[in-house]
DNA sequence: ACGCCCTTGTGAATGCGCGCACAAAGTGGG
DNA sequence: CCCACTTTGTGCGCGCATTCACAAGGGCGT
């Protein structure tokens, strides 16, 4: 088979590299506000915080965009991961959950900037709803199927109590929602085709605890003191 | 030295399996709550959504604690799981950014339950210290030494703007703090021996919005050129 | 034009995690 | 007491991910 076109991707980018191409497209985007044209993978993963080899590896999944000798053209690079995360549209983003999560991640700025727009933030509770919120009005979590499809929103938040979780989601799920990103304690089940992932501030807590137990047993001694000294 | 506690296995529980362990847990106290004495590995993986196998393989990182023919018994397996994560311990953990995030964190009831003890809420806006969040006062983040030093603070959790991301982290290192959580979108970097784990709702985004893209392409038109189809 | 030096892109080796499938072990009924 | 049934614990093979190390490729000075 002779390849005509560039032939940019196999249709088959490792999950692990999806993961990491956010944080290149940071690092990236932080060296074009300093003016930097071009970038060496040695820099590169120097900022993103990984090893050389993986990121030329990760980037080389993307196609062959750097030039040898030379590094990668930081505008081109930028534009070229955009692209491929789907960041060069615009998605609609329906948080559920008025409470104090629901309103940080709605008053959080990052989204905006990145191709991602807040259609909608409902709540259950009558006396949240109508409440101003990042320049929203709270709406009440009745009107979800109908804000779904108007706003075509494809991408569901939900910042629920725990309990309240698997019915937000099955309703996203039958409005059409095909992806789901849950920051309640609880382990939702959705048919195929649906992706969930999961933000659960409570393990991210215990995975530490679990390390720092693990330290001070081999010490034995008190961790928290003067470990520093020069 | 013969060794009366069962002392489960060596030192070396897989990062994998650490990162499960809560799931199962917290699957286990729904169940205690309602009042189930013994469950397989079948029932329990399927309440924490895993394959059953990876499930008892998980376990048995532990040591035995099953009976074959009955199953796990509830109660047991909770306490080990906890003692195996450190939970049977207290840890204070201290919050530095009282917006939005900060609050909701500060606010999770998540933490009190399971051995975390938010020790105080740090900013560095005169406007917001002294403000009452969560039964906390807001300290200023200058006072971040001393409180980090009398309350034994082993655990930081940066809410930050990503600016002051890495300047807290190093104040919390030097100040003895050998494990991290951070939310703010930036890598940090720190010494050897200190843990940080991050949390980036924006990455989460994008690797939503990449999945969401591919559902797309494979169902409508080829986005460029036909790679689909012979 | 030529050769040196730099950086990319990737083959190969290693390690880790997952899940199947089964032997070992314990329970309960007859 | 024995047998059939249930469920655990794990050996094994497979595939993905990470890292090393190096050949291929391109720029630049002379």
């Amino acid at each position: 088979m002779t390849r005509r076109t560039p032939r940019p991707r196999e249709r088959g980018i490792p999950e692990a590299t999806v993961a990491r191409l956010p944080v290149y497209l940071r690092a990236l985007q932080s060296l074009t506000e300093r003016g930097t044209p071009t970038v060496s993978s040695g820099e590169l993963a120097s900022i993103a915080g990984v090893n050389s080899a993986k990121l030329r590896k990760d980037l080389s999944h993307l196609g062959s965009y750097g030039t040898r000798g030379v590094g990668y053209d930081v505008e081109y690079l930028i534009y070229q991961i955009s692209r491929e995360l789907g960041l060069t549209q615009d998605w609609s983003v329906a948080i559920v959950g008025a409470g104090n999560l629901g309103r940080a991640l709605a008053n959080y700025g990052g989204f905006g900037t990145r191709g991602f727009r807040i259609a909608a933030l409902f709540d259950a509770d009558p006396a949240v709803v109508g409440d101003e919120v990042a320049g929203l009005s709270v709406r009440h979590i009745d009107t979800l199927e109908d804000v779904v499809s108007v706003e075509k929103v494809s991408i569901g938040v939900i910042a629920t109590p725990a309990a309240a979780a698997q019915g937000v989601c099955d309703r996203f799920v039958s409005a059409g929602v095909t992806s789901v990103l849950n920051f309640a304690p609880v382990v939702l089940s959705v048919p195929d085709g649906v992706d969930v992932r999961k933000v659960d501030l409570s393990i991210e807590l215990q995975i530490l605890a679990f390390h720092e137990q693990r330290k001070a047993d081999g010490h034995e001694g008190p961790g928290w003191i003067g470990a520093l000294e020069a």
